[in-house]
RNA sequence: GGCCCGAUGGCGGAGUGGUUACGCAGAGGACUGCAAAUCCUUGCACGCCGGUUCGAUUCCGGCUCGGGCCUCCA
Protein backbone atom coordinates (compact mmCIF):
# COMPACT_ATOMS: atom_id res chain seq x y z
CA UNK A 1 0.00 0.00 0.00
CA UNK A 2 2.44 2.32 -1.38
CA UNK A 3 1.06 6.03 -1.92
CA UNK A 4 1.51 5.48 -5.59
CA UNK A 5 1.58 9.82 -6.25
CA UNK A 6 2.86 12.23 -8.01
CA UNK A 7 4.80 13.68 -5.20
CA UNK A 8 3.87 17.43 -4.68
CA UNK A 9 5.06 19.49 -1.73
CA UNK A 10 3.17 19.62 1.62
CA UNK A 11 0.30 22.35 1.05
CA UNK A 12 -1.33 24.84 3.18
CA UNK A 13 -0.04 25.63 6.75
CA UNK A 14 3.37 24.61 7.26
CA UNK A 15 2.84 21.40 9.67
CA UNK A 16 4.35 21.64 12.87
CA UNK A 17 5.26 18.93 14.77
CA UNK A 18 6.38 18.08 18.50
CA UNK A 19 9.98 16.32 18.68
CA UNK A 20 10.36 14.65 21.55
CA UNK A 21 14.24 15.07 21.60
CA UNK A 22 14.40 18.51 21.17
CA UNK A 23 11.32 19.14 23.35
CA UNK A 24 10.00 21.58 20.98
CA UNK A 25 7.64 21.99 18.31
CA UNK A 26 8.98 22.60 14.51
CA UNK A 27 8.20 22.64 10.87
CA UNK A 28 8.11 19.31 9.38
CA UNK A 29 10.36 19.04 6.28
CA UNK A 30 11.09 15.62 4.73
CA UNK A 31 14.37 14.94 3.89
CA UNK A 32 13.37 12.98 0.45
CA UNK A 33 10.66 16.02 -0.88
CA UNK A 34 9.10 13.42 -2.59
CA UNK A 35 8.40 11.14 -0.01
CA UNK A 36 8.11 11.06 4.25
CA UNK A 37 9.61 8.13 5.78
CA UNK A 38 7.85 7.24 8.90
CA UNK A 39 8.92 4.32 11.20
CA UNK A 40 6.48 3.26 13.99
CA UNK A 41 7.15 1.05 16.64
CA UNK A 42 5.29 -1.81 16.23
CA UNK A 43 3.49 -4.90 18.74
CA UNK A 44 5.00 -8.17 20.58
CA UNK A 45 2.93 -10.43 19.40
CA UNK A 46 2.42 -12.61 22.02
CA UNK A 47 -1.21 -11.39 23.20
CA UNK A 48 -4.01 -9.58 21.81
CA UNK A 49 -3.49 -5.88 21.71
CA UNK A 50 -5.43 -4.09 24.27
CA UNK A 51 -7.43 -0.69 23.57
CA UNK A 52 -4.21 1.28 25.51
CA UNK A 53 -1.93 -0.31 22.28
CA UNK A 54 -4.08 0.45 19.60
CA UNK A 55 -4.41 4.11 20.62
CA UNK A 56 -0.57 4.55 19.50
CA UNK A 57 -1.46 2.80 15.87
CA UNK A 58 -4.54 5.66 15.36
CA UNK A 59 -2.14 7.85 16.54
CA UNK A 60 0.34 6.71 13.53
CA UNK A 61 -2.82 6.33 11.35
CA UNK A 62 -3.04 9.96 12.00
CA UNK A 63 0.08 11.30 11.58
CA UNK A 64 0.32 9.23 8.21
CA UNK A 65 -2.97 10.63 6.97
CA UNK A 66 -1.85 14.06 7.81
CA UNK A 67 1.18 14.13 5.33
CA UNK A 68 -0.94 12.55 2.65
CA UNK A 69 -3.74 14.87 3.49
CA UNK A 70 -0.97 17.75 3.15
CA UNK A 71 0.31 16.45 0.05
CA UNK A 72 2.98 14.22 0.75
CA UNK A 73 3.80 10.34 0.26
CA UNK A 74 4.54 8.32 2.99
CA UNK A 75 6.80 5.35 3.24
CA UNK A 76 5.61 3.20 6.22
CA UNK A 77 7.39 0.76 8.44
CA UNK A 78 6.10 -1.10 11.27
CA UNK A 79 7.61 -3.81 12.52
CA UNK A 80 5.97 -6.83 14.27
CA UNK A 81 7.95 -8.24 17.60
CA UNK A 82 8.04 -11.87 17.35
CA UNK A 83 11.08 -12.41 19.75
CA UNK A 84 9.99 -13.25 22.92
CA UNK A 85 10.67 -13.94 26.65
CA UNK A 86 8.85 -16.38 27.22
CA UNK A 87 11.08 -18.29 29.35
CA UNK A 88 10.64 -15.98 31.91
CA UNK A 89 7.79 -14.28 31.33
CA UNK A 90 6.19 -14.38 35.37
CA UNK A 91 3.02 -13.04 33.74
CA UNK A 92 0.65 -16.43 34.39
CA UNK A 93 -2.26 -16.58 34.60
CA UNK A 94 -4.20 -14.75 31.28
CA UNK A 95 -6.92 -17.21 30.13
CA UNK A 96 -6.86 -15.80 26.96
CA UNK A 97 -3.29 -16.42 25.96
CA UNK A 98 -2.97 -19.77 27.10
CA UNK A 99 -6.73 -20.90 25.56
CA UNK A 100 -5.89 -19.56 22.45
CA UNK A 101 -2.38 -21.43 22.76
CA UNK A 102 -4.20 -24.20 23.87
CA UNK A 103 -6.69 -24.72 20.62
CA UNK A 104 -5.46 -22.14 18.11
CA UNK A 105 -2.21 -22.57 18.03
CA UNK A 106 0.75 -25.26 19.07
CA UNK A 107 3.89 -23.89 18.89
CA UNK A 108 5.24 -20.54 19.61
CA UNK A 109 5.21 -19.50 16.08
CA UNK A 110 2.05 -20.13 15.43
CA UNK A 111 0.80 -17.83 18.86
CA UNK A 112 2.68 -15.20 16.88
CA UNK A 113 1.37 -15.67 13.59
CA UNK A 114 -2.45 -15.96 15.25
CA UNK A 115 -1.61 -12.60 17.61
CA UNK A 116 -0.21 -11.35 14.44
CA UNK A 117 -3.66 -11.90 12.10
CA UNK A 118 -5.52 -10.44 15.62
CA UNK A 119 -3.68 -7.35 15.62
CA UNK A 120 -3.95 -6.87 11.67
CA UNK A 121 -7.56 -7.67 12.19
CA UNK A 122 -7.72 -4.43 14.45
CA UNK A 123 -6.31 -2.22 12.61
CA UNK A 124 -8.62 -2.89 9.65
CA UNK A 125 -11.44 -2.35 12.33
CA UNK A 126 -10.26 1.38 13.23
CA UNK A 127 -9.93 2.21 9.44
CA UNK A 128 -6.02 2.29 10.19
CA UNK A 129 -3.73 2.59 6.92
CA UNK A 130 -1.67 -0.95 6.47
CA UNK A 131 2.07 0.29 6.47
CA UNK A 132 4.18 -0.12 3.14
CA UNK A 133 5.80 -2.62 4.77
CA UNK A 134 5.28 -4.99 7.78
CA UNK A 135 9.04 -5.59 9.27
CA UNK A 136 9.11 -8.98 11.31
CA UNK A 137 11.76 -9.15 13.92
CA UNK A 138 12.92 -12.71 13.74
CA UNK A 139 13.31 -12.22 9.87
CA UNK A 140 15.78 -10.23 10.38
CA UNK A 141 18.41 -11.80 12.78
CA UNK A 142 21.02 -12.20 10.63
CA UNK A 143 20.73 -8.21 9.90
CA UNK A 144 20.91 -7.66 13.76
CA UNK A 145 23.87 -10.07 14.06
CA UNK A 146 25.71 -8.07 11.34
CA UNK A 147 24.53 -4.54 13.17
CA UNK A 148 26.07 -5.72 16.39
CA UNK A 149 28.87 -6.53 14.61
CA UNK A 150 29.50 -3.14 13.62
CA UNK A 151 29.27 -1.77 16.87
CA UNK A 152 31.23 -4.26 18.08
CA UNK A 153 33.71 -3.71 15.85
CA UNK A 154 33.58 0.06 16.76
CA UNK A 155 34.27 -0.36 19.82
CA UNK A 156 30.49 0.08 21.87
CA UNK A 157 30.47 -3.19 23.41
CA UNK A 158 32.17 -5.57 25.83
CA UNK A 159 31.20 -9.26 26.75
CA UNK A 160 29.54 -10.65 29.59
CA UNK A 161 28.67 -14.48 30.37
CA UNK A 162 25.04 -13.39 29.52
CA UNK A 163 26.00 -11.67 26.06
CA UNK A 164 26.83 -8.78 24.37
CA UNK A 165 26.01 -5.53 26.27
CA UNK A 166 25.89 -2.10 24.74
CA UNK A 167 28.60 0.86 26.44
CA UNK A 168 26.70 3.72 26.58
CA UNK A 169 29.38 5.49 27.58
CA UNK A 170 30.88 5.57 24.31
CA UNK A 171 28.04 7.57 22.73
CA UNK A 172 27.57 11.00 23.06
CA UNK A 173 24.25 12.47 24.78
CA UNK A 174 23.19 9.08 26.13
CA UNK A 175 19.59 9.57 27.51
CA UNK A 176 19.12 13.02 25.83
CA UNK A 177 15.95 12.08 24.89
CA UNK A 178 14.91 10.68 27.98
CA UNK A 179 15.44 14.21 29.89
CA UNK A 180 18.53 13.88 32.18
CA UNK A 181 18.79 10.79 32.63
CA UNK A 182 21.33 10.19 35.72
CA UNK A 183 23.57 6.98 35.58
CA UNK A 184 22.96 6.93 39.05
CA UNK A 185 19.53 6.59 39.14
CA UNK A 186 18.92 2.75 38.98
CA UNK A 187 16.34 1.94 41.16
CA UNK A 188 14.97 -1.55 41.10
CA UNK A 189 16.88 -2.97 38.23
CA UNK A 190 17.78 -6.12 39.20
CA UNK A 191 21.61 -5.67 38.41
CA UNK A 192 23.69 -7.55 35.93
CA UNK A 193 27.17 -8.21 37.12
CA UNK A 194 30.21 -6.84 35.34
CA UNK A 195 28.55 -3.93 33.79
CA UNK A 196 29.93 -0.63 33.27
CA UNK A 197 27.27 1.76 33.16
CA UNK A 198 24.05 1.21 34.62
CA UNK A 199 22.42 2.07 31.15
CA UNK A 200 23.71 -0.52 29.81
CA UNK A 201 21.87 -3.02 27.79
CA UNK A 202 22.06 -6.35 26.13
CA UNK A 203 22.82 -6.27 22.42
CA UNK A 204 22.82 -10.05 22.39
CA UNK A 205 21.43 -12.56 25.27
CA UNK A 206 23.48 -15.57 25.41
CA UNK A 207 21.33 -18.68 26.27
CA UNK A 208 22.12 -19.94 29.91
CA UNK A 209 24.06 -23.05 29.58
CA UNK A 210 22.31 -25.94 29.94
CA UNK A 211 19.31 -24.73 29.23
CA UNK A 212 17.29 -24.36 25.81
CA UNK A 213 15.35 -21.32 24.69
CA UNK A 214 12.36 -21.87 22.88
CA UNK A 215 13.50 -19.23 20.11
CA UNK A 216 17.01 -19.55 19.87
CA UNK A 217 19.99 -18.64 16.89
CA UNK A 218 23.73 -18.99 17.00
CA UNK A 219 25.67 -15.75 16.61
CA UNK A 220 29.50 -14.87 17.15
CA UNK A 221 28.56 -14.76 20.72
CA UNK A 222 27.37 -17.70 20.94
CA UNK A 223 23.61 -18.82 21.04
CA UNK A 224 20.94 -16.78 21.71
CA UNK A 225 18.62 -14.25 21.47
CA UNK A 226 18.92 -10.55 19.77
CA UNK A 227 18.64 -7.60 22.87
CA UNK A 228 15.29 -6.17 21.92
CA UNK A 229 16.46 -2.73 21.25
CA UNK A 230 18.62 -3.76 18.45
CA UNK A 231 15.15 -5.11 15.88
CA UNK A 232 14.22 -1.18 15.45
CA UNK A 233 17.55 0.18 14.61
CA UNK A 234 18.04 -2.71 12.60
CA UNK A 235 14.73 -2.43 10.85
CA UNK A 236 14.64 1.46 10.10
CA UNK A 237 17.89 1.87 8.94
CA UNK A 238 17.06 -1.85 6.80
CA UNK A 239 14.20 0.06 4.97
CA UNK A 240 14.53 3.29 5.74
CA UNK A 241 18.18 4.49 5.86
CA UNK A 242 20.11 6.00 8.42
CA UNK A 243 18.29 8.75 8.29
CA UNK A 244 14.84 9.22 8.29
CA UNK A 245 11.97 11.24 9.00
CA UNK A 246 9.84 10.48 11.57
CA UNK A 247 9.96 7.86 14.54
CA UNK A 248 7.28 7.34 16.25
CA UNK A 249 6.46 5.06 19.17
CA UNK A 250 4.37 5.08 22.87
CA UNK A 251 5.93 7.53 25.59
CA UNK A 252 6.81 4.41 27.26
CA UNK A 253 9.42 3.82 25.18
CA UNK A 254 10.91 7.70 25.12
CA UNK A 255 13.21 6.73 28.06
CA UNK A 256 14.63 3.65 27.55
CA UNK A 257 13.55 1.68 24.04
CA UNK A 258 14.69 4.69 22.09
CA UNK A 259 17.35 6.07 23.54
CA UNK A 260 19.07 2.54 23.48
CA UNK A 261 17.75 2.75 19.86
CA UNK A 262 19.47 5.86 19.21
CA UNK A 263 22.72 4.57 21.10
CA UNK A 264 23.29 2.21 18.68
CA UNK A 265 22.48 3.97 15.44
CA UNK A 266 25.53 6.44 16.41
CA UNK A 267 27.54 3.37 18.03
CA UNK A 268 26.43 1.99 14.04
CA UNK A 269 27.03 5.02 12.04
CA UNK A 270 29.43 6.69 14.07
CA UNK A 271 28.04 10.08 13.96
CA UNK A 272 25.59 12.06 16.63
CA UNK A 273 22.41 11.75 14.34
CA UNK A 274 19.59 9.90 16.61
CA UNK A 275 18.54 8.60 13.25
CA UNK A 276 15.50 9.72 13.00
CA UNK A 277 14.47 14.12 12.50
CA UNK A 278 11.52 13.60 14.84
CA UNK A 279 10.78 11.33 17.16
CA UNK A 280 7.32 11.72 18.55
CA UNK A 281 5.60 9.65 21.34
CA UNK A 282 1.85 9.33 21.95
CA UNK A 283 0.63 9.25 25.88
CA UNK A 284 -1.55 6.74 27.43
CA UNK A 285 -4.98 5.48 27.21
CA UNK A 286 -5.89 5.56 31.35
CA UNK A 287 -8.50 4.02 33.35
CA UNK A 288 -9.22 5.94 36.87
CA UNK A 289 -6.47 3.16 38.14
CA UNK A 290 -3.86 4.76 35.84
CA UNK A 291 -2.78 3.30 32.96
CA UNK A 292 -4.60 0.34 31.18
CA UNK A 293 -3.54 -2.63 32.09
CA UNK A 294 -3.34 -5.87 29.97
CA UNK A 295 -5.68 -7.85 31.45
CA UNK A 296 -8.24 -5.42 33.31
CA UNK A 297 -11.88 -4.58 32.65
CA UNK A 298 -14.04 -5.88 29.64
CA UNK A 299 -13.44 -3.53 27.25
CA UNK A 300 -9.48 -4.41 27.26
CA UNK A 301 -9.68 -5.54 24.11
CA UNK A 302 -11.38 -4.43 20.60
CA UNK A 303 -13.02 -7.48 20.07
CA UNK A 304 -14.13 -6.83 23.56
CA UNK A 305 -16.07 -3.42 22.27
CA UNK A 306 -17.46 -5.33 19.23
CA UNK A 307 -18.61 -7.78 21.53
CA UNK A 308 -20.57 -4.84 23.40
CA UNK A 309 -22.54 -3.74 20.36
CA UNK A 310 -20.24 -0.82 19.91
CA UNK A 311 -18.50 -0.21 16.74
CA UNK A 312 -14.88 -0.14 16.79
CA UNK A 313 -15.30 3.42 14.86
CA UNK A 314 -16.51 4.81 17.86
CA UNK A 315 -13.18 3.90 19.53
CA UNK A 316 -11.00 5.60 16.64
CA UNK A 317 -13.47 8.55 17.04
CA UNK A 318 -13.13 8.67 21.12
CA UNK A 319 -9.10 8.52 20.19
CA UNK A 320 -9.18 11.52 17.74
CA UNK A 321 -11.40 13.96 20.48
CA UNK A 322 -8.18 13.78 22.61
CA UNK A 323 -4.33 15.21 21.36
CA UNK A 324 -2.08 12.11 20.75
CA UNK A 325 0.27 13.81 23.42
CA UNK A 326 -2.88 14.15 26.00
CA UNK A 327 -3.69 10.94 28.76
CA UNK A 328 -6.95 10.00 27.79
CA UNK A 329 -9.56 8.68 30.50
CA UNK A 330 -11.44 5.04 29.30
CA UNK A 331 -14.22 4.31 30.40
CA UNK A 332 -17.33 2.58 29.03
CA UNK A 333 -19.47 6.50 29.11
CA UNK A 334 -16.84 8.10 27.24
CA UNK A 335 -16.94 4.85 24.61
CA UNK A 336 -20.59 5.24 24.56
CA UNK A 337 -20.40 9.36 23.90
CA UNK A 338 -18.51 8.51 21.68
CA UNK A 339 -20.29 5.78 19.80
CA UNK A 340 -23.22 8.33 19.92
CA UNK A 341 -21.59 11.44 18.36
CA UNK A 342 -20.29 8.67 15.68
CA UNK A 343 -23.85 7.91 15.42
CA UNK A 344 -24.98 11.35 15.21
CA UNK A 345 -22.47 12.26 12.54
CA UNK A 346 -23.18 9.52 10.26
CA UNK A 347 -26.73 10.36 10.21
CA UNK A 348 -25.97 13.79 8.99
CA UNK A 349 -23.91 12.50 6.41
CA UNK A 350 -26.73 9.91 5.27
CA UNK A 351 -28.90 13.01 4.50
CA UNK A 352 -26.20 14.93 3.22
CA UNK A 353 -25.74 11.56 0.76
CA UNK A 354 -29.56 11.34 0.05
CA UNK A 355 -30.11 15.27 -0.79
CA UNK A 356 -26.58 15.87 -2.87
CA UNK A 357 -27.54 12.36 -5.31
CA UNK A 358 -23.93 11.38 -7.11
CA UNK A 359 -21.88 14.12 -8.36
CA UNK A 360 -19.37 13.64 -10.49
CA UNK A 361 -16.61 13.94 -8.01
CA UNK A 362 -18.37 11.51 -5.48
CA UNK A 363 -18.18 8.79 -8.10
CA UNK A 364 -14.52 9.56 -9.07
CA UNK A 365 -13.43 9.48 -5.81
CA UNK A 366 -15.17 6.12 -4.83
CA UNK A 367 -13.98 4.43 -7.91
CA UNK A 368 -10.52 5.89 -7.59
CA UNK A 369 -10.50 5.00 -3.90
CA UNK A 370 -11.60 1.69 -4.63
CA UNK A 371 -9.12 0.76 -7.02
CA UNK A 372 -6.89 1.56 -4.68
CA UNK A 373 -3.40 3.85 -5.17
CA UNK A 374 -5.15 7.34 -5.67
CA UNK A 375 -3.40 9.68 -3.43
CA UNK A 376 -5.45 12.04 -0.92
CA UNK A 377 -3.60 14.82 -2.50
CA UNK A 378 -5.25 14.06 -5.98
CA UNK A 379 -8.76 13.07 -4.03
CA UNK A 380 -8.81 16.09 -2.54
CA UNK A 381 -7.92 17.78 -5.92
CA UNK A 382 -11.33 16.43 -7.28
CA UNK A 383 -13.43 16.94 -3.88
CA UNK A 384 -12.16 20.50 -3.29
CA UNK A 385 -12.28 21.60 -6.98
CA UNK A 386 -14.64 24.82 -7.25
CA UNK A 387 -15.55 25.00 -4.02
CA UNK A 388 -16.95 28.20 -2.27
CA UNK A 389 -14.95 30.52 -0.79
CA UNK A 390 -16.32 30.18 2.46
CA UNK A 391 -16.36 26.52 2.51
CA UNK A 392 -12.92 26.81 1.39
CA UNK A 393 -12.38 28.98 4.51
CA UNK A 394 -12.98 25.71 6.40
CA UNK A 395 -10.66 23.89 4.97
CA UNK A 396 -7.84 26.39 5.88
CA UNK A 397 -9.04 26.63 9.40
CA UNK A 398 -9.27 22.27 9.33
CA UNK A 399 -5.70 22.62 7.94
CA UNK A 400 -4.56 24.77 10.23
CA UNK A 401 -6.05 22.30 13.41
CA UNK A 402 -4.26 19.51 12.04
CA UNK A 403 -0.86 21.42 10.86
CA UNK A 404 -0.41 22.53 14.66
CA UNK A 405 0.82 19.27 15.62
CA UNK A 406 -2.09 17.03 14.82
CA UNK A 407 -4.53 19.28 16.78
CA UNK A 408 -7.19 16.60 15.43
CA UNK A 409 -9.65 17.19 19.01
CA UNK A 410 -10.15 21.02 17.62
CA UNK A 411 -10.82 19.60 13.98
CA UNK A 412 -14.22 17.40 15.10
CA UNK A 413 -16.36 20.74 15.72
CA UNK A 414 -15.22 21.98 11.96
CA UNK A 415 -16.42 19.16 10.90
CA UNK A 416 -18.93 19.22 12.95
CA UNK A 417 -20.17 22.91 11.83
CA UNK A 418 -19.46 21.66 8.47
CA UNK A 419 -21.88 19.57 8.59
CA UNK A 420 -24.75 21.72 9.99
CA UNK A 421 -24.18 25.21 8.25
CA UNK A 422 -27.13 25.68 6.36
CA UNK A 423 -25.68 28.31 4.63
CA UNK A 424 -23.92 26.14 2.65
CA UNK A 425 -25.04 23.87 0.10
CA UNK A 426 -25.50 19.98 0.15
CA UNK A 427 -23.69 18.59 -1.78
CA UNK A 428 -20.57 21.35 -0.75
CA UNK A 429 -20.80 20.27 2.83
CA UNK A 430 -20.51 16.83 1.56
CA UNK A 431 -17.58 17.78 0.12
CA UNK A 432 -15.84 19.37 2.97
CA UNK A 433 -16.94 16.06 5.06
CA UNK A 434 -15.42 13.75 2.24
CA UNK A 435 -11.93 16.01 2.17
CA UNK A 436 -11.86 16.46 6.25
CA UNK A 437 -12.52 12.75 6.50
CA UNK A 438 -9.73 11.90 4.30
CA UNK A 439 -7.17 12.73 7.29
CA UNK A 440 -9.61 11.74 9.89
CA UNK A 441 -10.19 8.49 8.81
CA UNK A 442 -13.99 7.81 10.03
CA UNK A 443 -15.08 6.40 6.72
CA UNK A 444 -17.87 8.49 6.91
CA UNK A 445 -18.95 8.42 3.42
CA UNK A 446 -19.48 5.10 3.12
CA UNK A 447 -20.48 4.31 6.84
CA UNK A 448 -23.99 3.67 7.14
CA UNK A 449 -26.40 4.10 10.40
CA UNK A 450 -27.07 0.46 10.06
CA UNK A 451 -23.53 -0.34 9.94
CA UNK A 452 -23.55 0.98 13.29
CA UNK A 453 -26.37 -1.08 14.94
CA UNK A 454 -23.82 -4.32 15.92
CA UNK A 455 -25.06 -7.35 17.65
CA UNK A 456 -24.21 -7.84 21.46
CA UNK A 457 -22.85 -10.94 21.57
CA UNK A 458 -24.39 -11.70 24.63
CA UNK A 459 -27.79 -10.83 22.46
CA UNK A 460 -30.77 -13.11 23.31
CA UNK A 461 -33.12 -12.37 21.09
CA UNK A 462 -33.06 -12.93 16.83
CA UNK A 463 -32.84 -10.20 13.83
CA UNK A 464 -36.10 -12.42 12.86
CA UNK A 465 -37.70 -12.51 16.02
CA UNK A 466 -37.25 -8.98 16.60
CA UNK A 467 -38.62 -7.93 13.16
CA UNK A 468 -41.90 -9.94 13.29
CA UNK A 469 -42.31 -8.39 16.38
CA UNK A 470 -41.96 -5.19 15.40
CA UNK A 471 -44.73 -5.82 12.23
CA UNK A 472 -47.16 -7.46 14.57
CA UNK A 473 -45.91 -4.03 16.52
CA UNK A 474 -47.34 -1.82 14.03
CA UNK A 475 -50.43 -3.65 13.39
CA UNK A 476 -51.27 -3.10 16.93
CA UNK A 477 -50.66 0.47 16.91
CA UNK A 478 -52.41 1.38 13.35
CA UNK A 479 -55.62 -0.76 14.71
CA UNK A 480 -55.11 1.92 17.86
CA UNK A 481 -54.28 -0.69 20.09
CA UNK A 482 -52.12 0.93 22.26
CA UNK A 483 -52.10 -1.26 25.29
CA UNK A 484 -50.34 -4.92 23.10
CA UNK A 485 -47.85 -2.29 21.13
CA UNK A 486 -46.66 -1.18 24.42
CA UNK A 487 -46.93 -4.75 25.30
CA UNK A 488 -44.75 -5.36 22.69
CA UNK A 489 -42.28 -2.79 23.19
CA UNK A 490 -41.54 -3.99 26.74
CA UNK A 491 -40.74 -7.35 25.59
CA UNK A 492 -38.83 -6.14 23.21
CA UNK A 493 -37.29 -4.14 25.77
CA UNK A 494 -36.65 -6.77 28.29
CA UNK A 495 -34.75 -8.39 25.36
CA UNK A 496 -32.31 -5.08 24.94
CA UNK A 497 -33.84 -4.05 22.17
CA UNK A 498 -35.75 -0.32 21.80
CA UNK A 499 -38.04 0.63 19.34
CA UNK A 500 -37.37 3.45 17.29
CA UNK A 501 -40.66 4.39 15.00
CA UNK A 502 -39.27 7.89 13.56
CA UNK A 503 -36.12 6.06 12.43
CA UNK A 504 -36.92 5.04 8.99
CA UNK A 505 -36.27 1.97 7.80
CA UNK A 506 -33.75 1.17 11.19
CA UNK A 507 -36.98 0.63 13.06
CA UNK A 508 -35.10 -0.75 16.49
CA UNK A 509 -31.64 -0.62 17.68
CA UNK A 510 -29.62 -2.98 20.49
CA UNK A 511 -30.04 -1.21 23.78
CA UNK A 512 -26.21 -0.35 24.83
CA UNK A 513 -25.30 -2.47 27.76
CA UNK A 514 -21.92 -1.07 29.20
C1' G B 1 14.65 6.08 46.16
C1' G B 2 15.81 8.75 41.08
C1' C B 3 13.61 11.30 36.84
C1' C B 4 9.09 13.22 34.65
C1' C B 5 3.96 14.61 33.74
C1' G B 6 -0.99 16.05 34.88
C1' A B 7 -5.09 18.52 37.83
C1' U B 8 -10.84 22.37 33.33
C1' G B 9 -18.42 21.89 34.30
C1' G B 10 -21.94 15.19 35.91
C1' C B 11 -18.38 12.53 32.19
C1' G B 12 -14.70 13.01 27.98
C1' G B 13 -11.83 16.87 26.20
C1' A B 14 -9.75 21.70 23.63
C1' G B 15 -8.05 26.48 24.69
C1' U B 16 -6.87 31.43 26.57
C1' G B 17 -3.65 37.04 30.64
C1' G B 18 -9.47 40.33 30.28
C1' U B 19 -15.67 38.16 25.81
C1' U B 20 -13.98 30.48 28.36
C1' A B 21 -14.23 25.11 22.10
C1' C B 22 -16.79 20.91 21.23
C1' G B 23 -19.03 16.05 22.25
C1' C B 24 -21.94 12.97 25.70
C1' A B 25 -25.24 13.28 29.70
C1' G B 26 -29.06 16.83 32.05
C1' A B 27 -33.08 20.54 31.34
C1' G B 28 -36.90 23.00 28.08
C1' G B 29 -39.36 22.83 23.29
C1' A B 30 -40.86 20.43 18.45
C1' C B 31 -42.33 15.61 16.80
C1' U B 32 -45.03 11.05 18.94
C1' G B 33 -51.17 7.75 21.05
C1' C B 34 -47.22 7.69 24.88
C1' A B 35 -42.21 6.82 24.24
C1' A B 36 -37.72 6.08 21.54
C1' A B 37 -34.90 8.15 17.57
C1' U B 38 -34.24 12.95 15.40
C1' C B 39 -34.19 18.35 15.32
C1' C B 40 -34.05 23.30 18.01
C1' U B 41 -32.82 25.93 22.56
C1' U B 42 -30.24 25.78 27.06
C1' G B 43 -28.00 25.67 32.62
C1' C B 44 -23.16 23.94 34.49
C1' A B 45 -15.95 24.39 35.33
C1' C B 46 -10.95 26.09 35.33
C1' G B 47 -7.49 21.33 42.73
C1' C B 48 -5.65 24.45 47.25
C1' C B 49 -2.52 28.66 49.20
C1' G B 50 0.44 32.64 48.08
C1' G B 51 2.96 35.94 44.36
C1' U B 52 3.42 38.93 39.64
C1' U B 53 -0.36 42.01 37.14
C1' C B 54 -5.10 47.13 36.30
C1' G B 55 -6.79 42.00 35.70
C1' A B 56 -5.11 34.96 36.11
C1' U B 57 -8.22 29.25 34.83
C1' U B 58 -4.11 30.89 31.76
C1' C B 59 2.64 33.31 34.25
C1' C B 60 5.84 32.11 38.99
C1' G B 61 6.46 29.51 43.82
C1' G B 62 4.64 26.14 47.49
C1' C B 63 1.05 22.41 48.79
C1' U B 64 -2.39 18.41 47.99
C1' C B 65 -4.02 14.67 44.95
C1' G B 66 -3.44 11.59 40.65
C1' G B 67 -0.39 9.30 37.03
C1' G B 68 4.06 7.67 34.12
C1' C B 69 9.20 5.72 33.48
C1' C B 70 13.39 3.45 35.98
C1' U B 71 11.93 -4.71 34.21
C1' C B 72 8.63 -6.42 28.89
C1' C B 73 5.17 -2.70 27.58
C1' A B 74 1.63 1.70 22.94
Amino acid sequence: MTDTVSPTAPTGAPLMLFDSLTRSTRAFAPIDPTMARVYSCGPTVYNFAHLGNLRAYVFTDTLRRTLNWKGLPVNHVINITDVGHLTSDADEGDDKMEAAAKTAAKTIWEIAAFYTDAFKADLNGLNIIMPTIWSVATDHIQDMIDFARTIEDAGASYELDSGLYFDTSKVPDYGRLAGARGDDAVGRIAEVDGKRNAADFALWRRSPSGEQRQMEWMSPWGPGAPGWHLECSVMSMKYLGTRFDIHTGGIDHREIHHCNEIAQNQAFTGTPDSGANFWMHNNFLVDRGGKMSKSKGGFATLASVIDKGVHPLAYRLLCLSAHYRSELEFSPEALAAALTRLTRLTLAVEQLRDSAGMPDWLRLVEETSASKGASFAYQRSVIEAGLSAKAQAMIVRFDEALSNDLMVPQTLPLLEAALADKAIAAEERLRLLASMDLALGLGLLTLSRMDLRLRPADARIGEDEIEILIEQRQAARAAKDYSASDRIRDALAECGVTVMDGAGIMRWDWILDL
